[in-house]
DNA sequence: AAGGTGATGTCAGTTTCTGCCATCAGGAGG
DNA sequence: CCTCCTGATGGCAGAAACTGACATCACCTT
């Protein structure tokens, strides 16, 4: 991360890197497959977390809110991992090279379909998980930009509520809404837990 | 397409592929930007397709909906420029390597903000114009792999309403729906329309 | 005929990434 | 203490992707 604020993202060259490390070229290979991968090293455990605490929800709990306990999940992992500086320079080269957001889009449609994953486990069936999972992830993603981007130093889990709150008044206001519905799952009321 | 199917993806070399065409490696380059793009020309067409389907809807239209006609005018695009043989081996190619499906997703993140953008411009407002557009791809893509998956050979439109519909439910089914909701639009009695 | 323009070719060079083999430090077992 | 094994690292050569600079050529305009 110094080097590439030093020179730019570009312009910095793995054996530079490397070498800053106090290691060869070589080995940089061996750690990380690319040079972008770099900039992911965290995101396998942020998808254990979020895995996790999909399949740790109650049983009762619907597909969406069991996600929804995912994202509150990753929002702490976030806040307690990385200082904002970090999550700020990270977002600043992510937005500025393609070929990293190109990374960074696989990781999150790797975390998608290991988060439809656990919701399968957890009995929902196909494309239910699938597409909950896309949903959550979009919310995830709404969200994060917002947090990232906004100016006052808002929470990002509770940014993350909002955003979810939006995406359940945008799918509950357009026409043709209902039969899927009512074979899913029984009407279930406003459950304050 | 040829060569690739002939050595594979990644044993194919630019130059073979220039050469394939009576060019020079150093012209492929002027034409595609990368060895991956060659993959994806047709994708600027698509979104232009589709974000001009999203402004062309009926004014009173909500935004999902919109995006449910965006989502036709790329079904009928696809089974139309295409010949299915084409389609099932650019998707093998593209599940086959990770890079490749990168660059996928880039293209879909484009026409995310593509679409957001063309909603915005119908005086929606952030964030649900990116959400909504989120969840439309998001839709998008779920039905694109049923399709192109399935053996039954289904209309790719007719997946697009199922997983459509699918996500409504998933929305519809889970806890806290309302505020939002509220604020959003008025009440809207469940439209049997 | 002269000049301009756009598309292509040629070439040299950088960088990423890989395969192969050498080296070296430390632990296990004799 | 010696030996063998293993895991981590370095060194090196090479393929392939990409870039910049310049040359060439066809064609069009004037």
């Amino acid at each position: 991360m110094e080097l590439f604020q030093e020179r730019g993202y570009v312009r910095t060259t793995v054996e530079e890197i490397a070498a800053r490390a106090g290691l060869t070229e070589r080995t940089f290979f061996r750690y990380f497959t690319d040079k972008r991968e770099v900039l992911f090293s965290g995101s396998s455990d942020l998808q254990k977390r979020m895995t996790d605490a999909t399949t740790d929800a109650p049983e009762a709990t619907a597909p969406l809110d069991a996600v929804a306990a995912a994202l509150e999940a990753a929002a702490a992992a976030l806040q307690q991992h990385r200082d904002e500086s970090y999550v700020r320079a990270r977002h600043a080269l992510l937005t500025a090279h393609a070929e990293l957001r190109e990374r960074e889009l696989i990781k999150l449609a790797s975390l998608t379909s290991a988060v439809a994953q656990a919701l399968r486990k957890r009995g929902v069936a196909e494309p239910t998980a699938s597409l909950t999972a896309e949903a959550g992830i979009a919310v995830f993603k709404v969200a994060f930009e917002r947090w990232v981007t906004g100016t006052e130093p808002r929470d990002f889990s509770q940014h993350v509520r909002t955003v979810l709150d939006e995406l359940r008044a945008v799918t509950a206001g357009s026409a043709r809404p209902m039969e899927a519905a009512r074979r899913e799952s029984p009407r279930r009321r406003r459950t304050s837990k």
